[in-house]
RNA sequence: GGCCCCAUCGUCUAGUGGACUAGGACACCUGGUUCUCAGCCAGGAGAUCGGGGGUUCGAAUCCCCCUGGGGCUACCA
């Protein structure tokens, strides 16, 4: 089995969801798994997109056996294949310039006819040849394709499929500068490593029978196909830039975890015929099979995706989330580069109450922001709600006395003192709680308040809740 | 235009001739838990299986046509 993407740019959801399929099946029989770079296009190669296909198949943990393997390394290997064909009659070599082919192609589009190339070098006399090659004329080789007869092949996936021959044209093998087109290298390179499945994009299917002429011309034993369905955009257009985030990388960015993306991704075009959705990396390599495989293009809705994700942070032991959330906090300053233990500690409380409310890492700098700060970003709607009760200010000073002199500061005290304020003040304690949570995070949603309470330790609450006193004392001078 | 692939709730899908009053999940709505949100629990709404013909005692499942969507049609992959 093999994983062949072509370094023309970042790789997307689409081109990682065949790695996983493609790994997932290697893995389920035994396989092997290779990992080559189809670089045979010079002027679409992408400076840095070898490297991100990588990071991105090993942040997944697909790791490959073999490779990776370059095929602008291989060059003499393919035109050997080549001639080779050329001598057997198989292939031709064709001198017609760009500019003939692309006015036949004008002319065939103006008659509405199919386009293709019309073999005129095919036919070409020795003495003709001879005289071309005499003068040293670029050429490239094409396929000389059966001209009648239809080609038959089964793909795993959606059965049989048939080409009528005449239908396709003799297309390029060997490009003029000694290059491979996708098809000869691919054929060439998947009967030289051994590949006995060719999983790829349904985009293929089409180039299909070409690869199958080459086997039968060259006498090579035919792998097995099978062409995945397409994944399209919430339009149902192919994934294109216009999607927002296709680009693979930006999800690792956006804090994904790896499982979560692992599993929706092997859901994604596949399912096991039960009702669940969670699998660990074992459970899906256990039960992967071509069969499952969904035959119409999926569409990528990322809502799915990030409720998955949500399952499996709420799912990380907490020590293991704290660093992941790590360099989100550094990146934004809540954190030194370098934290202290204690740092550290204080972060990893915080993330445990934040945590169920977070879908991506990244979240956890809006969600855990009031914890680190020095002072508050206040909620205009919290504070006017809540800060213009007429017992506020009282309540506040009777929180700040008792907080003062409360120990232990634990969460079964804080309750009970926060609790007897409200007896105290008449009120019930969701009118004390409420602009308590606004005065010590600035918010009107979060987490349990005297759990946050607790987290944020005594000197920071007092210093916010002598903050939140003198802003409502300002407010009632005005 | 030509060739090829595909077609079940908004989305991912289960379903391979009778167990289908078409199941699950996400999203959505309601209720419960509770100091808010989230989470969790319970429930709801949502698909005449793209349309039309057949085959059959019986079709989402098989066949044909239509329609729609997608892919390919390069010295790109």
């Amino acid at each position: 089995m093999r994983f062949a993407p072509s370094p023309t740019g970042s790789p997307h959801i689409g081109n990682i969801r065949t790695a996983l399929f493609t790994w997932l099946f290697a893995r389920k029989h035994g396989g092997v798994f290779i990992l080559r770079i189809e670089d045979t296009d010079r002027a679409r190669y992408v400076e840095g997109s070898v490297q991100e296909i990588m990071d991105s198949l090993r942040w997944l943990g697909l790791d490959w056996d073999e490779g990776p393997y370059f095929q602008s390394q291989r060059l003499p290997l393919y035109r050997e294949v080549a001639e080779k064909l050329v001598k057997t009659g198989h292939a031709y070599r064709c001198y017609c310039t760009p500019e003939r082919l692309e006015e036949l192609r004008r002319q065939q589009e103006a008659a509405k006819q199919p386009t293709g190339y019309d073999r005129r070098c095919r036919y070409l006399s020795d003495e003709q040849r001879a005289k071309i090659e005499a003068e040293g004329a670029p050429y490239v080789i094409r396929f000389a394709m059966p001209l009648e007869g239809e080609t038959v092949f089964h793909d795993q996936i959606r059965g049989e499929i048939r080409f009528e021959n005449a239908l396709i044209d003799d297309f390029v093998m060997l490009k003029s500068d000694g290059f491979p087109t996708y098809h000869l290298a691919s054929v060439t390179d998947d009967h030289h490593m051994g590949i006995t499945h060719v999983i790829r994009g349904e985009e293929w299917i089409s180039s299909t029978p070409r690869h199958v002429q080459m086997y039968l011309a060259l006498g090579w034993e035919m792998p097995k196909f099978a062409h995945l369905p397409m994944i399209l955009g919430t339009d149902r257009k192919k994934l294109s830039k216009r999607h927002g985030s296709v680009q693979f990388v930006e999800y690792i960015q956006q804090g994904y975890l790896p499982e979560a993306m692992f599993n929706f991704l092997a859901l994604l075009g596949w399912s096991a015929d039960e009702d669940r959705e969670l699998y660990s990396r074992e459970e899906l390599i256990e039960r992967f099979d071509l069969s499952g495989v969904q035959e119409n293009p999926a569409i990528f809705d990322g809502q799915k995706l990030l409720w998955m994700n949500g399952v499996y942070i709420r799912r990380k032991p907490i020590e293991e989330l704290t660093q992941l959330c790590l360099p989100y906090l550094q990146q934004a300053r809540l954190m030194p580069p370098d934290p202290t233990p204690q740092q550290i500690e204080y972060a990893q409380r915080v993330i445990a109450l934040e945590a169920e409310r977070m879908k991506l890492l990244s979240e956890v700098v809006p969600l855990t922001e009031y914890f680190f700060r020095d002072t508050l970003e206040y909620e205009e709607k919290g504070v006017r709600k809540w800060f213009t009760q007429p017992y506020v200010a009282q309540m506040l000073e009777m929180l700040i006395e008792r907080y003062t002199t409360l120990e232990p500061f634990d969460l079964e005290h804080i309750e009970a003192t926060t609790r007897a304020v409200a007896d105290e003040l008449g009120v019930g304690a969701a009118q004390v709680i409420h602009p308590t949570r606004v005065a010590v995070s600035g918010r009107t949603v979060g987490p349990g308040l005297f759990e946050m309470i607790e987290v944020m330790g005594k000197e920071r609450v007092l210093q916010r809740l002598r903050a939140a006193l003198e802003m409502i004392r300002q407010g009632a001078k005005d």
